[in-house]
DNA sequence: GTACGATACGGACCAGCGGTCCGCTTCGAT
DNA sequence: ATCGAAGCGGACCGCTGGTCCGTATCGTAC
């Protein structure tokens, strides 16, 4: 079983990374502008203090756009300006931090690039993902609470879950895969990880470990009698 | 296939029962004061209107306090003494609406009551508590819309977990019957349903099929070849 | 029917949030 | 060195959930 993530738990990291700055657009496109050096160096502090504050919360509601603008060093018009509202903030944070999983899943080698075969790839994409929230429990949790059906009006579920139905098709198990992959996204749901690991301490590997099993039993994969990982 | 709901949809209901007036304990429990008539009927006026308001708006949120005061004719004082808070006078009305279908899940007769053998239970209850998110899909998205990881701080939830859970735990696939009870209530959270019924135009009878298959192939029922329902 | 304590009412009120605005500063191309 | 434009930041706004307390209502004892 590979380790997708080392589990950095909680690494605010320093700078994380020049971010691209949105509008950016292919290198070529001349009506682009390129934003000014304060702009970027702004966006990322904000970034980084957002990340700090929600890491150190107890709930992402209780981090305030002014914590977050105070921390940064940053007036509260410039978070606004940059990010559009706090729900755009909260986006591009976890888009920042998702990014290197996607770029494996996506031209990575196996077990998560595209060219591993669909039994294969199925649970590790889901095993990397729950990985990944778990990391980045408050972040997640931050973007799935912003409003009324946020998790699913993100342009990462869609990617993913198209990924998944399309996997699933080239399955023996390959009826009803919309809704599946629905389904077994949703087991990996930012608030019941949290609830999981939080409430009930649940360790990484004890979920990992059920997630691996729950995802083997629907593909007809894993229920080797014998190798059952035991509850 | 049962019928759980004929599928109300959303009736605001006129008189949402004199619902038990919370602080009521059992009749004998002496230190109980009996509240009074006013107190009932506004509380009862409340539920009405909130229920009728979240039917009404495209998103809980922009439902408030005020709104539902104004439309109970009570003041907003009455809201709060009545239930708390906002979170306590959502999940009230929840509970209340789900009442009867708790009444046929513990007390009724089968398919959901507690003589049902565990392989046929388990797929009813998850068909009726899906019929249920679904018809009142505002208010399931009211409630799991209050708080962090809210929808795993209602005591319903856990109810709902321990069956399932003790269920699976006499079923064949016995492994992970934790996880399992909760990856497969995370199968019908409200803003899924509400993501695909709403956005994706899915039917009611759509989504219970693919529901069923779906815990079907988990149980190990259901994948008879040549009755497996069309993508 | 009346009197009276307890209970509930209700809307003015408050603190704090996300979000806006605009005079001033800073950048960077010329 | 100059200057237009881009960016800055914190005072400010509207609105929300939640509190408070003088007043009206209930239910009981007589």
């Amino acid at each position: 079983m590979p380790e997708p993530a080392p589990a950095p738990a909680s690494a605010p990291a320093s700078a994380p990374d020049p971010a691209t700055p949105e509008p950016a657009g292919a290198p070529g496109t001349p009506g682009e502008r390129k934003p000014r050096k304060d702009a970027v160096r702004n966006r990322v502090a904000a970034l980084a203090a957002a990340d700090t504050l929600f890491a150190a919360s107890r709930s992402p509601e209780d981090v305030t756009m002014s914590d977050i603008a105070a921390e940064a060093g940053v007036g509260k018009g410039t978070l606004f300006r940059a990010f559009g509202d706090r729900t755009g903030l909260i986006r591009a944070l976890y888009g920042t931090r998702l990014a290197p999983l996607m770029e494996a899943v996506e031209h990575g080698p196996p077990p998560l690039g595209p060219a591993t075969p669909p039994l294969e790839r199925v649970p590790a994409l889901l095993d990397a993902l729950l990985c990944f929230k778990f990391d980045n429990r408050h972040l997640a949790l931050a973007l799935e609470g912003t409003g009324a059906d946020s998790p699913y009006r993100t342009e990462h579920y869609d990617r993913w879950h198209a990924m998944l139905r399309d996997l699933l098709l080239r399955t023996p198990a390959a009826a009803g895969s919309d809704f599946t992959a629905h389904a077994l996204l949703a087991a990996t749901r930012a608030d019941l990880v949290e609830h999981l690991a939080g409430e009930k301490h649940t360790s990484r590997d004890e979920l990992r470990s059920q997630l691996a099993d729950f995802t083997g039993r629907l593909l007809g994969t894993g229920s080797h009698p014998g190798t059952a990982p035991r509850e």
